[in-house]
DNA sequence: AAGGCCACTTACAATCGCTGTAAGGTTTTT
DNA sequence: AAAAACCTTACAGCGATTGTAAGTGGCCTT
């Protein structure tokens, strides 16, 4: 069952939403915090996510744009003001669609099913800056060129692209990958370190994965 | 450069579209025949493809849905009725957007570009009914089962899949992997083919490639 | 400046998946 | 029943992946 986050400060027009979502066989979930909206949108898993743009803290906007650059989730704008302004500068900062209120139900619901619908054909990814991988296919995709890694250095990147911008220390990585450092020798993280940058080099990722002594390992993406 | 196909009857709206289009950096093509336009709109590689719902020959509706079912391409449909019936139709049928004109041609371009930015992360799929394969990993996916074939049988099969429901004859199908049949052995495509059987097997796909005796090989997809 | 720690590099071998070949069996057609 | 078409199974070569091993180089502390 799919999940839609809906961020509306308006108590009433919330309710509405989520029947109208609920009553369609969505598990609809209502934004109540607008202070740090961001955790509590994330930590619901959204398959698609319905924005008000009036919020009382951050806007609907800088939201949009703030989301859009950690995850690959369908955003539907709903706003009271129709102009056509609006709706270039969201569609713009990566809005999936524009709709204005009051919006019929049945259009509402198509639209946000047909997201989803998309969304399901996309491609998993993680992202650090402008550098791209296919979660399930260890794909890294950076402009027009890319890369397949194999399975052990995509597990690695990942959790570094995860992480990003911050580090990602010996121990977790050790942990994610081999379950701790039992059982393997104990230079594996680097020998696999040592492939993984090699493979990023070869499509000019050059220097991106910076070593951090005595702790762990963080990416470094110089953006376009 | 993103080619945008235009299906549009009224000449004048169309080389209008196509201005438009051409100005914000897209190869714009306008389609001229009515009759059959499928192929026309086929050879000309859209990455995005503009419909019209009144044309002369087969209505925008059929030619959304007929399209859908074949290649993963974006759809806008455009129409000069503005009803919530037409629109949900549409989006049922599978367009990924529904303008109404007149349209601001700042506001397509906005939904034009959005909708190829998308498609530029929706995962290249070759389907037959409701058995899809990832072109690029050949990942098939049937409901929640997949499984990744290896590359010479994800070949095969996605030249079945492009074929289908028609078949694929013997000959071309060892033309297109091997070059003909002069430098292998010939039961090479028998193997390949007990091979992929036995993979689409493994996740529930019984039964899905007959053999038409001695012509070649075809899929029977049973609708869900 | 020297020793020790940490990280890097290179080489190697085991394993596994992919692919084409070969040989023999089964089904269908005439 | 014989021929043609198709299928099945086994095998071996090849390449990619992965962990191990051993040696090298750089950085930090004393």
């Amino acid at each position: 069952m799919s999940t839609i986050v809906i961020v509306e400060d308006d108590n009433y027009l919330r309710e509405e939403l989520k029947h109208t979502f609920a009553r369609e066989g969505y598990r609809a979930v209502g934004i109540s915090s607008f202070e740090e909206p961001e955790k509590e949108i994330l930590e619901n898993k959204p398959d698609l996510i319905v924005l008000d743009v009036n919020l009382p803290g951050k806007s609907g906007f800088e939201l949009c744009k703030w989301l859009k650059a950690r995850v690959a989730v369908p955003i539907l704008i709903l706003t009271a003001r129709e102009t056509l302004t609006d709706e270039l500068y969201a569609l713009g900062l990566g809005a999936d669609d524009f709709l204005t209120k009051p919006c019929h139900p049945k259009r509402l619901a198509a639209r946000a099913k047909r997201l989803l619908e998309m969304y399901k054909n996309v491609r998993n990814l993680v992202h650090a800056g402008d550098v791209m991988m296919d979660v399930d296919t260890c794909r890294v995709i950076w402009g027009k060129k890319y890369i397949t890694l194999p399975e052990t250095e995509g597990k690695i990147l990942r959790l570094l692209m995860e992480r990003y911008p911050a580090l990602a220390g010996k121990e977790e990585i050790m942990d994610a990958l081999w379950g701790g450092a039992a059982y393997v020798d104990e230079n594996i993280l680097q020998v696999n370190m040592a492939r993984l940058r090699k493979n990023l080099d070869s499509i000019g990722l050059k220097r991106m994965v910076k070593t951090v002594r005595g702790s762990g390992y963080c990416l470094e993406v110089t953006e376009l």
